[in-house]
Parts: C-alpha cells; sequence; structure tokens
RNA sequence: CGGGGCGUAGCGCAGCCUGGUUAGCGCGCCUGCCUUGGGAGCAGGAGGCCGCAGGUUCGAAUCCUGCCGCCCCGACCA
C-alpha cells in the first residue's frame, strides 16, 4: 500500500485522555480513533494487525482440531432466562427491546447461544467430542472502560466452547486448548505465563488465565523464580512452612489498655510489637450476614478465597462498615477480637503458627496480649484466606515467589455440565443413556492482544511491532519523491517485495524526510528502507531495524532479496 | 455506583479566581516561495454557539444552578 493513499492520521502530541502507553500510541500511530467511551473505530492500521493477531489466533484454533462458525450478535433474552443470567449477569448485558416488544441482548459472551445451537443439532455421542470457535465483536457494558483498547466496552474476542461426552475426552480437549493457547501467544512474540485461576462458584474443575506480562497490567500475578509454577492472587498458594519443633511457652493471657489505638500500626507501635505478633479482626458481610475473618496482622484478605470458604458469590461479599461491626458485636471497629465473638468465626491458616500473639478485647480501648489459639479460643474453619506476598514460597517447589503485574489476554475454563444441565442440552451415550454435555470455554480478547503487545513493546519512539503481528513488514521511505530516480528506485522494490509476498508500505508522501522517520518510527513497522541521497549519490539503499535501530547498506538488487530472506527467517 | 479531575479550533494548552471591545498561543490544516537523511524557514490564510440549558448582570468563556460528555482511583472482566 501507498502511504499518501492510507489513512493514517498521526499525530505529534499525546491526546490527554489517554494514560497508559498502549492506548497513547495507538491514537498517536493513528491505529483508533474514540467513538464514544470505551468504543473505537479501527483505522487501517489497527485493523491490520488486529487481522494478523486474529489469523494466527484462527490457524491454531483449527490445528487444535476447533472448527470456525459465527454467531449472532443479538439474543433473545429468553435463553438467558433459560439459562439464569438474565437475573445473574447484572447490567453489565445491555438489554433493549425490539419492536415486537422481545427482550434482547448484545452478547457479552455466547455459551446460551452456543450451547442452543448444539442442542438442537447434536444427539449422539457419535458426533463428539465437538469444539466451536468464533471471533466477534463482543458488547459488554462495562462499569468502567479505560485504556483504550486493554478495556472497551466493545472489543474483538476469539471466543471457543467445547462439547464432549466424557470426562477423559473434555480433559483433553482443555489441554490441547491450553496448548493452542500457548502457541499463539507465542507466535504473536509476546512474554506471557499461563496462571491457574479461580473457577469461582460456577465450581468448574479447572482454569488458566493466560497473562501477557507488563507493568502496566491490571492483574497481579504470582510466579516462581524457579519452576513453571504461576498463578493469579485468587488462587495463588504458597507452601506451608514446617511447623516449629518446640511450642514456645504459654505466657498468660493479659489484658491491657489501648486508648484510641485502632489500626494495626497504631496498635502494635503502642505495644512496641511487630504486625506479625498480631491478629486482627475483620468483619465481613457475606450475603448480608457478618463473619469475622482472623488474619495476622501484615497480611491481606483474599476475598475470593474467602467467599469461597464461606460458599458464597464473591458480589455478595464486602467488608463491613462501621455501624454493622458495632450492631454485629456490640464492639466500635479496632477493638475486635476472636474471644467471645458471637458470629462465625474464619481464620487464615497463618494464625496456627503464631503464640503469644496480641488480639482485640471485644471491649473498647483495650487489647489482649498473649493470646493463643486453642488455649484462648477456637476456631472452626481455618483455611488459607490471604493474599500471597514475595515472602512466601513456592506450593509446588519451595523457591521464591514473585509478584508481577500482567495483562489478561486469554482465559481458558473448564465448565462441566453447568450450561447444558440448565439448558438440557444432551446426547445418548453408547449405552443409549442420556447424558449433558461436558463443556469447556475458551477466550481470547483479540483486539486487547494487540494493545498488550505495545505495552511489551515499544520505546520513546512508537511502537515496536514484533513481526508476526505487524501492520505491515517493511516500510519503504522514498525520501525525495520529486526525484525520478529515487522514486523509479523505491517502486522497483516496492513492487518487487510484494510480488514475493512481503506486506509493505510504500511512504511516497510529499513530506520532509525527518516527518518520515519519526512516522516510521511510530507505527512501529519492523523493518524499513531507506531510498534517498546515498542510492542517487552511491546506489545504495539501507535497512534498519525498528528494534535495534541496526543498519545494513546494500544496492538496489540486493536489498529486496535480503529482506525476503530476514522475513521469511524470521517468521519460520 | 462511591471518590477525584476536566470540557475553549483537528491535537496540546492559556484566559476564568478579580465579568468589559475583535477569545489567544504552539502543533496540525490550506496557498505560495524556499527547503529535502530525524517532525525546517518565510509570507499569507481558513478554522470557535468557549459542552448544553437556564439564571444573575447594562454586559458572561469568566459568577450561580441543572444536565450531558470525557478522564483518573476502587469493585468486574477477554
Amino acid at each position: 500500500m501507498r502511504f499518501s493513499q492510507l489513512l493514517i492520521p498521526t499525530l505529534k502530541e499525546t491526546p490527554s485522555e489517554a494514560e497508559v502507553i498502549s492506548h497513547q500510541l495507538l491514537l498517536r500511530a493513528g491505529f483508533i480513533r474514540k467513538l464514544s467511551s470505551g468504543i473505537y473505530s479501527y483505522l487501517p492500521l489497527g485493523l491490520a494487525a488486529i487481522r494478523k493477531v486474529e489469523q494466527i489466533v484462527r490457524q491454531e484454533m483449527v490445528r487444535a482440531g476447533a472448527q470456525e462458525l459465527l454467531l449472532p450478535m443479538v439474543q433473545p433474552g429468553d435463553l438467558w432466562q433459560e439459562s439464569g443470567r438474565w437475573e445473574k449477569y447484572g447490567p453489565e448485558l445491555l438489554r433493549f427491546t425490539d419492536r415486537h416488544g422481545r427482550e434482547s441482548c448484545l452478547g457479552p459472551t455466547h455459551e446460551e447461544v452456543i450451547t442452543d445451537l448444539v442442542r438442537m443439532n447434536v444427539h449422539s455421542y457419535r458426533d463428539l467430542p465437538l469444539n466451536l470457535f468464533q471471533i466477534q465483536t463482543k458488547f459488554r457494558d462495562e462499569i468502567r472502560p479505560r485504556f483504550g483498547l486493554m478495556r472497551g466496552r466493545e472489543f474483538i474476542m476469539k471466543d471457543g466452547y467445547s462439547f464432549d461426552a466424557t470426562e477423559e475426552s473434555a480433559d483433553k480437549t482443555y489441554m490441547a486448548m491450553h496448548q493452542a493457547y500457548h502457541r499463539i501467544f507465542t507466535r504473536c512474540g509476546l512474554a506471557f505465563r499461563a496462571v491457574e485461576a479461580d473457577t469461582g462458584t460456577i465450581g468448574g474443575s479447572f482454569s488458566h488465565e493466560f497473562m501477557v506480562l507488563a507493568d502496566t497490567g491490571e492483574d497481579t500475578i504470582v510466579i516462581c523464580k524457579n519452576c513453571e509454577y504461576a498463578a493469579n492472587m485468587e488462587k495463588a498458594g504458597y507452601r506451608e512452612p514446617a511447623k516449629p519443633d518446640t511450642v514456645p511457652a504459654l505466657k498468660e493471657l493479659t489484658k491491657v489498655e489501648t486508648p484510641g489505638k485502632r489500626k494495626v500500626e497504631a496498635v502494635t507501635e503502642f505495644l512496641g510489637i511487630s504486625a506479625k505478633e498480631l491478629i486482627k479482626t475483620m468483619i465481613f458481610m457475606a450475603d448480608e450476614k457478618p463473619v469475622a475473618v482472623l488474619l495476622r496482622g501484615d497480611h491481606e484478605v483474599q476475598s475470593v478465597k474467602l467467599a469461597n470458604a464461606l460458599g458464597v458469590n464473591d458480589d455478595n461479599l464486602r467488608l463491613a462498615d462501621d455501624k454493622e461491626v458495632f450492631d454485629a458485636t456490640g464492639v466500635p471497629s479496632g477493638y475486635l477480637g476472636p474471644i467471645g465473638l458471637k458470629i462465625p468465626v474464619l481464620a487464615d491458616l497463618e494464625i496456627t503458627r503464631m503464640y503469644n500473639f496480641a488480639i482485640g478485647a471485644n471491649e473498647k480501648n483495650h487489647h489482649f496480649t498473649n493470646a493463643n489459639l486453642g488455649r484462648d479460643f477456637e476456631v472452626k474453619t481455618i483455611t488459607d484466606l490471604r493474599m500471597v506476598t514475595e515472602e512466601d514460597n513456592c506450593p509446588k517447589c519451595g523457591g521464591a515467589l514473585s509478584l508481577t503485574k500482567g495483562i489478561e489476554v486469554g482465559h481458558i475454563f473448564k465448565l462441566g455440565t453447568s450450561y447444558s444441565k440448565a439448558l438440557k442440552a444432551t446426547f445418548l451415550d453408547n449405552q443409549g443413556e442420556e447424558r449433558p454435555f461436558i463443556m469447556g470455554c475458551y477466550g481470547i480478547g483479540v483486539s486487547r492482544t494487540v494493545a498488550a503487545a505495545i505495552e511489551q513493546n515499544h520505546d520513546k519512539d512508537g511502537i515496536i511491532f514484533p513481526l508476526p503481528i505487524t501492520p505491515f513488514q517493511v516500510i519503504i521511505l522514498n525520501l525525495s519523491p520529486k526525484d525520478e530516480e529515487i522514486s523509479a528506485a523505491a517502486s522497483k522494490l516496492y513492487d518487487y517485495l510484494r510480488s514475493e509476498g512481503i506486506e509493505v508500505l510504500l511512504d511516497d508522501r510529499d513530506e520532509r524526510p525527518g516527518s518520515k522517520f519519526k512516522d516510521a518510527d511510530l507505527i512501529g513497522i519492523p523493518y524499513r528502507v531507506m531510498v534517498g541521497k546515498s542510492f542517487s549519490n552511491e546506489g545504495m539503499l539501507e535497512i534498519r531495524t525498528r528494534a535495534d535501530g541496526k543498519t545494513t547498506t546494500l544496492t538496489l538488487d540486493e536489498t529486496g532479496p535480503e529482506l525476503v530472506k530476514i522475513i521469511k527467517e524470521a517468521l519460520a
């Protein structure tokens, strides 16, 4: 394509609305434009990058045995009523009524539709397993869209759904998808980790998130520095340290006055102890009923772990406010402790390794010191309820853990039979018995992947596209469009590369060289060829790689084949 | 939804506090000259319902009220 004919509205300045780097660069490089909050138009370059990712996704899905179809975006409310999600899904589901008064919605995901399709058309184990996917624009009325393509309301997603007859087969499918995802993100040239994710209240057996490692990621993930272990915070475990051989002597429980000392920091400072020698008592409202949670002073609650321990939905769990705390315990917050508490109490595992610790006395302005579990109070439910820290060790190998940020670009999920049961989607097995399909679902945020790639690959001058997902592989800069000799050389190279199947952009604009260099860097095309002065003087062209700025000087006849060679090798 | 911030030319901003002629600046855009290896220079030019609607005032971009939009922080997710 010729630059002069493409819509590439680059910007010299950064629009103030863009906070993260991918958003800024996508805007500046003329890849996207915002229409409305969380809704973007994809301009030619942006679309080209998206298509590249789509193509990789498509190839790997098909390679893994999935087949592509395309499902409707507008979906009848009835189906969602049937699955029970019309009520459950919440305001993220954009609902509307059509002219006949039928309730409808824009598809944020397609479990209902695909399950309906399969239940109507697949009836025998002989037709299984079945793995279907689509690449489509999704709409989720996000509470807060942000970061450009990273979290839009409208976004392009690959969603796949599998149907198996047996657990073994379903697990095999899951593994195949796990591998396919691995290949996809590797091919996209991204640094990523597959992390274990929480399966939530749906109760599926396993789930992995594919996270691109980037500082601007919205999620914190835990990775082992030593082995392959990786998990998100909701799921991350740790290796329990060995119990000390000898239990220290239990000291006498003592009530001390701690006037006005409510926060962990204030209490520990006042008592002259560390936060590791104090147990804090937090009150949560679970389904609007109060529960107390015991944690070591310096630890933080992991709400999903807590929700799972309580058997409630994460959405229905929140920290109690001061009034609720007082109503539930009769004690103002800040002086709570497990001794004599009338509401259900859960404790984090860590407290079983603590002795002679401080706790609230359930009395205003008082705490206990030298409290001990078992002697002074009992807790029925003791389990892992906290955020993992970098002080913890890997649950798999015992190595050091590190917390890093990631962008979730893919999520695979073994669903089991929750949807097939709800929608009565069944088949006959080889014994003639009716069984619900065992399902899995597999998502990839395609537009988000492009944003994530940019987060991971850029410098002060702009984007540095990985070759597999770049909108163009080569950009030729005609530095003197008015010079016939130079223009002819640029065109010749352009034609040659195109005939070799190379995706090439020819900057034929009547602009000064400086602007062309800047735009080429900004757009991030991996290889740049300069045709200018050195061609008219010495008959030489320069190839420059965007990533490292290295240049090679070659003749016109050498340049084309050299580029073809480099690109073919890099993509092999 | 809770908290914070912002709406002035395509983009980035000043002006607003302390109302007063024709609303500025940089970039971009158009024309001409000139220039051509890292966003040149000169000259000329186009482009604004100052987010919208009310109100106060002789007079509102500026003060007041309401609404709308956008961005950031939290809970959600590909």
